[in-house]
DNA sequence: TCCGAATGCCAC
DNA sequence: AAACGTGGCATTCGGA
């Protein structure tokens, strides 16, 4: 059964109701949405809606949760590109505020926002828009993959909500002990904590630069100039390379004006509140369908402060990652058996060592990430041939993916995400030596993009399939108990998950997370026999994982 | 004074 | 050693 929720004229909320394929519509006014969705949740209707972000906040927050979902802005946007749908009347129409960009939730009252006139949202028509869409998947040379995608990525959009929700348990005092411990004691507004101004202080003496501000590059560049320090920039790995009394304490004036900066006292302000850390996700909001962040960082928390991140009293954290992830994707997707083969044993790295292709697994890993990323040059260029030799079908997709880009051609995920249309790699015959180099450098650095948007995206499908098993494998376990009293997900890094988890239920966490690991192979290769073997570390805290 | 570009570093 | 993909975010700096 579907059903679709609407805002329609008046500020009310429509429920459009399809229980099988055949049937039509039927229409009713919903008064209270949360009661609503609570009472025909009982038979996991699927919930179509525009927006997933719209809808399911304001749910969660009356402790309804929803089993599943479609959310036609994702659905549509990947409908709208995909190959395996370019023919639909969905991706030839003309363009509809369907594809215009994610519009965040209006705050329940801004004065910011009241200017930007406040008559009620009333949605475009998400029934005609579901309709279109089925038909474009109906009509897909591979409808089962590209609804596998839709499915996932709509599971997606609940979980993102429902990490916020959650949030991830986060330790203020912890916190500020590690900023203590590292920069001082917290200093009034705007002045320097107690570490940086000693850097600082040193840092101008040894640099004869007593008003230098190391924050700002070009005052740093010319004071290191003065001193004869010949650099092109300012970046760390530069730094390091001189030989000079300053640059010890200017490398760690950088670092920890670094960590004061990104996740100092501020942040600790603005984001965590009541022992959680509550970021914003943006399901889909990168090109190859990885997610964004939007607001506090989540996915750059830095391994300095994830000591912080600590289970409540008598429950723990699992940490699960996914080894390997992409090469282990390419390995299956472009079903090179020797390839898949050296994943078997465990380490994909060390199984490509052991197959002789190379010495080490450093250099392994090198090349690995050479031949997804389109490396030419250094260590990782020269071993390029070496691995070639040994994988040659896992090499000729991500070098049949950097063509096609070059040519201006799109490529396409497992399960169907395409590349956005690119740059075309045309110049003209009359263009002059230069311009025609810098086309050829944009038609090679589109060529790394597509190339690096097959394996990053069908890996990003992965993880999401992973997650949805997941969380519908914690739901099951959690027998009637509300989300957050039960085990439940607090945090998402692309190929690594976090459950929060009370202490004995643990081992059984795990192992349901190794098998939707399984679970998710399968759903994107079926039967190829490739492994996703994931590490999983029952913590404290997350500062104790890897 | 505001805003976008440039810079640099964090995550995967 | 520093070129080789996807991002977010804080800070500086120069132009409107």
């Amino acid at each position: 059964m579907l059903i679709v929720l609407a805002r329609v004229a008046g500020d009310r909320i429509m429920a459009a109701r399809r229980t099988d394929e055949s049937a039509s519509f039927g229409i009713e006014y919903v008064k209270d949405l949360p009661s609503f969705v609570a009472a025909e949740e009982r038979a996991t209707p699927r919930w179509v809606w525009d927006d997933t972000s719209h809808w399911y906040p304001q749910l969660l927050a009356a402790r309804v949760r929803v089993d599943r979902c479609y959310d036609l802005r994702l659905c549509h946007a990947i409908l709208r590109n995909s190959e395996l749908t370019s023919g639909s009347a969905l991706a030839t129409g003309a363009a509809s505020s369907w594809d215009a960009p994610r519009v965040p939730d209006r705050p329940a009252s801004g004065a910011l926002f009241e200017l930007e006139g406040d008559e009620p949202r009333v949605d475009a028509d998400p029934v005609a828009e579901l309709v279109l869409q089925r038909e474009a998947v109906a009509r897909s040379a591979q409808p089962g993959r590209i609804d596998r995608l839709l499915a996932a990525e709509s599971a997606g959009a609940l979980i993102a909500a429902e990490l916020e929700y959650a949030g991830l348990p986060w330790d203020a005092a912890r916190h500020e002990e590690i900023l203590a411990d590292l920069l001082g004691p917290r200093p009034p507004e705007g002045e320097r904590p107690a570490a940086l101004r000693e850097l600082l202080e040193q840092v101008q003496q040894l640099l004869e630069a007593p008003g230098l501000n190391p924050d700002s590059p070009v005052d740093l560049l010319r004071a290191l100039g003065r001193v004869g320090l010949q650099v092109t920039s300012t970046r760390s790995w530069e730094l390091k390379q001189l030989k000079h009394p300053a640059i010890g304490p200017l490398l760690e004036y950088k670092k920890l004006a670094r960590l004061l900066s990104a996740n100092g006292w501020n942040w600790l302000d603005t984001w965590v509140r009541d022992g959680r850390f509550r970021p914003g996700y943006v399901p889909g909001g990168v090109v190859t369908g990885r997610w964004a962040a939007n607001g506090g960082g989540a996915l750059q928390l830095p391994r300095q402060i994830r000591g912080a991140v600590i289970a409540d009293p008598g429950w723990k954290l699992v940490v699960a990652d996914a080894s390997q992830l992409e090469p282990r994707i390419l390995a299956a997707m472009s079903g090179d058996r020797g390839m898949v083969q050296a994943g078997a044993a465990g380490d994909l790295y060390a199984g490509i060592v052991a197959s002789g292709a190379v010495e080490t697994r450093d250099q392994a890993k090198v090349a690995m990430l050479g031949a997804m990323y389109g490396a030419t040059t250094g260590e990782s260029g020269r071993l390029m041939p070496r691995l070639e030799r040994a994988y040659p079908k896992a090499i000729a997709l991500v070098e049949e993916a950097a063509r096609a880009g070059e040519r201006g051609e799109i490529v396409t995920t497992r399960l169907g995400r395409s590349s956005p249309r690119g740059q075309g790699a045309g110049y003209d015959e009359v263009a002059s030596e230069s311009e025609v180099s810098r086309a050829r450098n944009r038609a090679r650095a589109w060529g790394r993009f597509t190339r690096n948007f097959v394996v990053q995206g069908s890996a990003a499908e992965w993880a999401l399939c992973w997650m949805a098993s997941i969380r519908r494998r914690l739901h099951a376990m959690a027998d009637g108990t509300w989300l957050t009293d039960a085990p439940h997900l607090v945090f998402f890094l692309h190929d690594e998950i976090v459950v929060h988890c009370p202490a004995e239920l643990t081992d059984t966490v795990s192992e349901q997370v190794r098998l939707a690991a399984v679970e998710a192979g399968q759903l994107l290769f079926g039967a190829i026999p490739a492994e996703f073997p994931v590490t999983v570390a029952v913590v404290d805290n997350y500062g104790q994982a890897k």
